[in-house]
RNA sequence: GGGGCCGUAGCUCAAUUGGUUAGAGUACCGGACUGUCGAUCCGGUGGUUGCGGGUUCGAGUCCCGUCGGCCUCGCCA
């Protein structure tokens, strides 16, 4: 899984060496050790104890020949999980004892002194990392018992790779020249979108602290402030509801830039990361990372966040179906960009060799998998071994329009195209990008060997909003209009693109960042196309806007999602196998059991009172 | 807030169409065993089937409620 770590020296006054250690150069050396008991075997006159540290095994032998019968009779009433100090003998294992199984299987200590250091009460489940496979024990009960689950060799290592991607991250960003700072964790509601976590004041009854949903503001302030480059390793909390990929409080791997462009943070990311794949995965990451700009990535993958390891590809064919004597496929070609609304689209997805791959059965499917983004449905053309096409949707592009449905598609005889058509293209787009997704992976098209990393550009700045008429930003509304939209503000805010980007990493986004807007004025801009007042904007931002005006350079940034991120690279799906202490999906702790009731005293001194007459959600 | 799945021994699971005394592996306890490494062999303990109610001659199984866990849509970068 990962690299190796130097090991340090483990003599302290109790012990001399870890479990992890011992080589046959050191036969014959008199060693004491401590761990956990892993396993025992018990022989009768002859038993065998695995012990266990976060650095390994060392099968231990307790001889009675060797032995007073009080110490060998002590040793037979070990059992899983007690601690344990011996002293004994370093000693070559007999040609035929030899495991291959253990780093110190050429080894055993035979013991001459036991000491009990504390006895353990039977575990819940297996520690052990030899214990029965398949029997995976529920994360329920995992949770309930984490100190015990933490002690797990492969929970213990992905916490160690954890904290070696922290390592790797901070050293590459020490070596550049970055500072790491902290900022405030009782601070005040930043607009990042999400509910926020809030604590009562003591002193000043009625008001809030709200935990930070990202250090954002203050790294701004950082860079007001002249730190030039700031990164943080930073506690983010977001009171929504949770994921498998997502916990109430997480960490971002925080950092900022002055006097830099988004070449710079590029630059800057992409050889901090190179740093941890070398380090951790002993991976050298293809650099400078790939690009794509959102509208051609919602085009050709229809994703903002592609698994670029999946070749499908989209292809728009909007012009050819606009001709095509099926009125859906011309209704939805013809149908026009609107203030709200963006035109529509018929895409195709031509998907090689497999016009025989999917049954009926399944190509029918296709429709219900599209269906959550809004799609009618999936049409479908097979070329077959002359080149003409089969298939209902085959009437559609008569002649000359599936000549150049063949000719825009590159489509081969095997070949499987799936076509959608929306009078949204936005829709269009994302439903066949499910479909690319879906398909890539059913067919085995994904190629799993290397990671691909990509950085997304070209945001949009504003997404129109039905429900209050107005706009949103996609993004945080802290962002630098792009300098050739900027003009469009007030009047084509669809139009305007940000600064921003993102880095895609296997089709999951593990970051994100933009420039920021140093200018006050253009800052106030966005905010009043966001439905701001001018009073609003200082009355809320204002901290912000005065820190602007005080000598702002101009700075950009981004962050990491560095539980998410590691998962990945673990190859984990949930957040929780990366994070020592998590919680469940309604956010609780089931170790300490947080949230808890309070003492009414210690509501009393907040100046709150429970009113149950009002119900969570309320 | 909505949807889906799940809850049986410490753990991982089984239990026919609603049927009689709820089983297995492992863990645990006891015994045997001097080269094991998932030790092996023999024996044994262990159950409010999450909780509450209902239907039924009869409920682990069906219904309602509730608690908890997981996944997911909304929400959230």
């Amino acid at each position: 899984m990962s690299h190796e770590s130097q090991t340090p020296s483990f003599s302290t006054t109790r012990r001399d060496a870890s479990c992890g250690e011992l080589r046959r150069h050191d036969a014959g050396r008199r060693v004491r050790l401590c761990g956990w008991v892993d396993r025992r075997r018990d022989h009768g006159g002859l038993l065998f104890v695995d012990l266990r540290d976060r650095w390994g095994r060392t099968q231990l032998v307790f001889d009675p020949d060797r032995l007073g019968a009080e110490v060998f009779a002590e040793a037979g009433r070990l059992r899983a999980e007690d601690v344990i100090a011996v002293e004994g003998a370093v000693r070559e294992r007999p040609e035929e004892a030899r495991s291959d199984k253990l780093a110190t299987g050429e080894i055993e200590v035979h013991v001459e002194r036991l000491e009990l250091l504390n006895r353990a009460e039977t575990p819940p489940f297996p520690v052990s990392a030899s214990a029965r496979e398949g029997d995976d024990v529920a994360m329920e009960t995992r949770m309930r018992y984490r100190h015990i689950d933490l002690r797990r060799p492969v929970v213990q290592q992905r916490l160690i790779f954890r904290h070696r991607v922290v390592m790797a991250l901070r050293q590459a960003l020490d070596a550049l020249g970055f500072v790491e700072i902290e900022t405030p964790i009782l601070t005040r509601s930043t607009p990042e979108g999400a509910r926020d976590y809030l604590v009562p004041s003591r002193l000043q009854h009625g008001s809030f602290y709200a935990l930070p949903q990202s250090p954002q503001l203050f790294k701004q302030l950082l860079m007001v402030a002249g730190y030039d480059r700031y990164f943080q390793v930073a506690r983010c909390f977001r009171d929504e509801d949770l994921r498998a990929d997502r916990q109430p409080e997480f960490t971002q791997l925080d950092l900022e830039m002055s006097f830099v462009d988004e070449e710079d943070i590029y630059r800057t990311l992409e050889q901090v990361l190179a740093e941890v794949w070398q380090r951790c995965k002993g991976v050298q990451l293809e650099r400078p990372f790939a690009r794509l700009r959102y509208d051609e990535a919602i085009a050709r993958y229809g994703s903002d966040r592609p698994d670029l390891r999946n070749p499908l590809e989209i292809r728009d064919v909007t012009d050819v179906a606009a001709r095509s004597p099926f009125g859906f496929l011309a209704e939805a070609a013809a149908a026009p960009r609107t203030r709200t609304e963006p035109g529509g689209a018929v895409r195709a997805l031509r998907v090689p060799g497999a016009a025989d791959r999917l049954s009926r059965k399944e190509l029918d499917a296709l429709g219900e998998l599209v269906a959550p983004t809004g799609a009618k449905g999936v049409g479908w053309i097979k070329v077959a071994e002359g080149g003409e096409l089969r298939g209902a949707l085959r009437k559609g592009f008569p002649d000359a329009l599936g000549a150049a449905l063949r000719e825009r598609l590159e489509a081969q005889p095997g070949d499987l195209v799936l076509v959608v058509a929306d009078r949204n293209a936005d829709v269009a787009a994302a439903a066949c990008g499910r479909l690319r997704e879906t398909l890539g992976r059913q067919l085995g098209l994904v190629d799993t060997s290397a990671d691909r990393l990509v950085w997304i550009t070209d945001f949009p700045y504003f997404e129109y909003d039905p429900e209050t008429d107005g706009y949103i930003a996609c993004r945080h509304p802290f962002t630098q209009p792009a300098a050739d939209s900027i003009d469009r503000l007030e009047d084509e805010p669809l139009a305007v693109r940000t600064r921003a980007y993102d880095l895609v990493l296997n089709g999951s986004e593990i970051g994100s960042g933009s420039v920021r807007n140093h200018d006050v004025e253009i800052q106030k801009r966005v905010l009043a196309v966001m439905g701001y007042s001018p009073e609003e904007s200082e009355q809320r931002f204002g901290f912000l806007m005065e820190a602007l005006r005080s000598g702002a350079p101009p700075h950009a940034g981004a962050a990491i999602g560095l539980d998410r991120f590691c998962a990945l690279l673990l190859g984990l799906d949930n957040l929780r196998e990366v994070v020592a202490f998590p919680k469940t999906t309604r956010a609780s702790c089931l170790l300490t059991h947080a949230p808890a009731p309070v003492d009414p005293a210690q509501l009393a001194a907040l100046g709150l009172r429970i009113r149950s007459d009002v119900s969570v959600g309320e």
